[in-house]
RNA sequence: CGGGACGUGGCUCAGCCUGGUAGAGCACAGCGUUCGGGACGCUGGGGUCGGAGGUUCAAAUCCUCUCGUCCCGACCA
């Protein structure tokens, strides 16, 4: 018989006809060794009829359900045969694309030697997310959260000249990061795996020109393992200039809000999001000076609206933070809330924390719920609304008081103003005045231009044309590939199992016979099992002994895209009965043509996995 | 780190309030019957009730401490 497309002998098989006799125990053994079946009663595939207690999230949930991950500790999760298969599925097409964008792969040590981390002052800036201990010899080490130092001194030391350049490293490795709290099983993991990727350029340009192409890559691969993701304008941090983007999965259970315009194409986290500044200039300031109100034990914004009669947008709250450079005031509107990171990139701070409510009353003069920005003597930022109003309402810095017909210019000192504020879907789009939405997503996916931070904390550098000594321009481009398995089932589920897109499922196809014990059905399915495997289809043979409906089950749970069912009675007609998992859809097709109508809806569905 | 919940065979849980014999379902092993959507019968193995201390004649149950896990908020792929 003709075998469809290239004979890929993917897992290292023998001599086809050696797919014969399969159920022949005493010879599966050699055929399990020499990997060339894939049975559901050789692999460790423990599948859950319930839900285990310590999963919430679907994904957590359908991972351990479906027997692909075991935890070991919080956070720390066994990857199991089938897992692993997903797993590697998205790897290599991480690998593919990067390999495409011109990037070389390298593997870096997990386990990094304090020195480094010293030399770039990230060993006292990092916090207990990073998991340090000593060897034997009592050196301080840490096991790599991420690995800018780890390239940028091995770039240094080999890299000396612009002919060398530009280049970009990229590895796929366990990183650890100690974190607050672990949760969602492989989405907030502490142990995970990561693609991370450092370009190195000569100058700005070029590392523009290489931002630009791992941009155009991550589409790649996002596309590619069929997931719904948006790219989103992301807040760079202080050191991060103008650059820098994540990829989202869209999912609701995701842990990062995004505003997206349905108009035009700009999206942004909710960290960084705009808001327009509305247009026209404020009115002239109301009444002659503040009025003293009393608000006896009214501390909330709601509170004081109902007590006051007035609404929330009359209202300015007055945040009494605690910085690395002290104490400072933020102001804003009541309806509105404050935007942490905007607050901290203006104040180029790296600490922010909310003061605590004896440190409130240090500074006011007043319990919570009293502050108030008129004659307080702290630094004083308002967001740009809070600057447009006339008459609000303020604390005023004496317990049960509160002032009306407060005048920004009038009666407070403005230190500065700017946006400080998260965005609402009631603000317009800060680009071209449309509706905004806000949407939840997952992180699988960061770029962003590092600039000369760590060729400068490092001492990187290259000689130019000229001869000249000048530091590497970085670039820094991360893929969360554990979470793209578990982003993946966020999006594909249902009440049955895991729906995976067809580049990421463990098998394509899941082979259920009924009847084992009938050897016209045995036949059949060893066939096409090895027509199947021959034709390149990855194929889960379900020889179980047991009844249909467990295997029907488990099928559904595992998510595989396909699933296969020889049972004598359409066998009688020749034809074998197909279910796409996705649509449920099922139809009967003549033996001879199973393997032509499965390899094309494969291809469709992965077309992820064939190159451009 | 703050707030909440929970730790009882491999899994899901009951028992705890009101102290006295450790239970169910699933899973597992054997036998038999079944065999197109998580079958049934019989038999069997498996738990120092997270750990330590205390109260008591007696602790899964009451008290204290401790460890672990999960959920909600501050970090990040």
């Amino acid at each position: 018989m003709a075998r469809p497309g290239p004979s890929r002998r993917r897992w290292g098989c023998g001599e086809e006809g050696s797919y014969r006799k399969i159920f022949i125990s005493s010879d599966v053994c050699d055929k399990i060794t020499d990997g060339v079946l894939m049975l559901f009663s050789r692999l460790l595939i423990p599948t859950l009829k319930e839900n285990p207690a310590e999963a919430e999230a679907v994904s957590h949930r359908l991972l351990l359900r479906a027997g692909m991950i075991r935890k070991l500790a919080s956070g720390i999760y066994n990857y199991l045969p089938l897992g692993l298969r997903v797993l590697r599925k998205v790897e290599r097409i991480v690998r593919e694309e990067m390999d495409r964008a011109g990037a070389q792969e390298v593997l870096l040590p997990a386990v990094q030697p304090a020195e480094l981390w010293q030399e770039s002052s990230r060993w006292q800036v990092y916090g207990k997310e990073l998991l340090r201990f000593k060897d034997r010899h009592g050196r301080d080490c840490c096991f790599g959260p991420t690995h800018e130092e780890v390239i940028t001194d091995l770039v240094r030391k080999e890299v000396h000249s612009y002919r060398q350049l530009p280049l970009n490293l990229y590895q796929i490795q366990v990183k650890f990061r100690d974190e607050i709290r672990p949760r969602f099983g492989l989405i907030r993991g502490r142990e995970f795996i990561m693609k991370d990727a450092y370009s190195f350029d000569a100058d700005e340009a070029g590392a523009e020109a290489c931002y630009r192409r791992m941009y155009d890559a991550y589409n790649r691969i996002f596309s590619r393992c069929g997931l719904s993701f948006k790219v989103v304008e992301a807040d760079s941090g202080p050191i991060g200039g103008s650059f820098s983007h994540e990829f989202m999965v869209l999912a609701d259970t995701g842990e990062d809000l995004l505003a997206s315009c349905t108009s035009c194409d700009y999206a942004a986290n909710l960290e960084k999001a705009e808001v327009a500044p509305a247009p026209g200039s404020p009115g002239p300031p109301v009444g002659d000076a503040p009025e003293l109100a009393p608000t006896p034990n009214v501390r909330t914004v709601g509170e004081v609206a109902a007590f006051l009669k007035v609404t929330p947008a009359d209202i300015v709250k007055t945040l009494i933070y605690e910085t690395d450079e002290g104490p400072v005031a933020v102001l804003i509107r009541g309806d509105h809330d404050v935007n942490e990171v905007k607050v901290k990139n203006l104040l180029g701070v790296t600490d922010l924390i909310l003061a605590g409510l004896i440190r409130v009353q240090e500074l006011t003069g007043a319990e919570v719920g009293f502050a108030g920005p008129v004659k307080l003597k702290l630094p004083i930022y308002a967001d740009q609304a809070v600057a447009r109003m006339t008459a609000m309402v303020t604390g005023a810095n004496r317990d049960n008081y509160h002032l009306k017909q407060v005048n920004p210019g009038r009666d407070v000192k403005i230190t500065a103003v700017a946006d400080l504020r998260s965005v609402t879907e009631q603000d317009p789009c800060p680009r071209c005045g449309g509706v905004l939405t806000i949407l939840r997503g997952i992180e699988v996916g960061h770029i962003f231009k590092l600039g000369l931070k760590y060729s400068k904390a490092l001492k990187a550098t290259y000689l130019d044309q000229e001869g000249k000594e000048q530091y590497l321009y970085m670039g820094c481009y991360g893929i969360g590939v554990s979470r793209i398995v578990a982003a993946a089932i966020e999006q594909g589920h249902d009440a049955n199992g895991i729906i995976f897109p067809m580049a990421l499922a463990p098998f394509q196809v899941g082979l259920i016979p009924i009847a084992l014990n009938d050897p016209a059905v045995r036949e059949c399915v060893e066939s096409l099992h090895a027509d199947l495997e021959a034709a390149g289809v990855e194929v889960l043979l379900d020889d179980r002994d047991e009844r249909p409906g467990v295997k029907f089950k488990d099928c559904d749970l595992l998510g595989l895209p396909f699933r296969v069912v020889v049972g004598a009675k359409a066998l009688d007609k020749g034809q074998a009965e197909v279910k796409e998992r996705g649509s449920n859809e099922t139809k009967f097709i003549p033996l001879k043509e199973l393997w032509d109508y499965l390899g094309k809806l494969i291809q469709e569905g992965a077309r992820g996995n064939i190159i451009s």
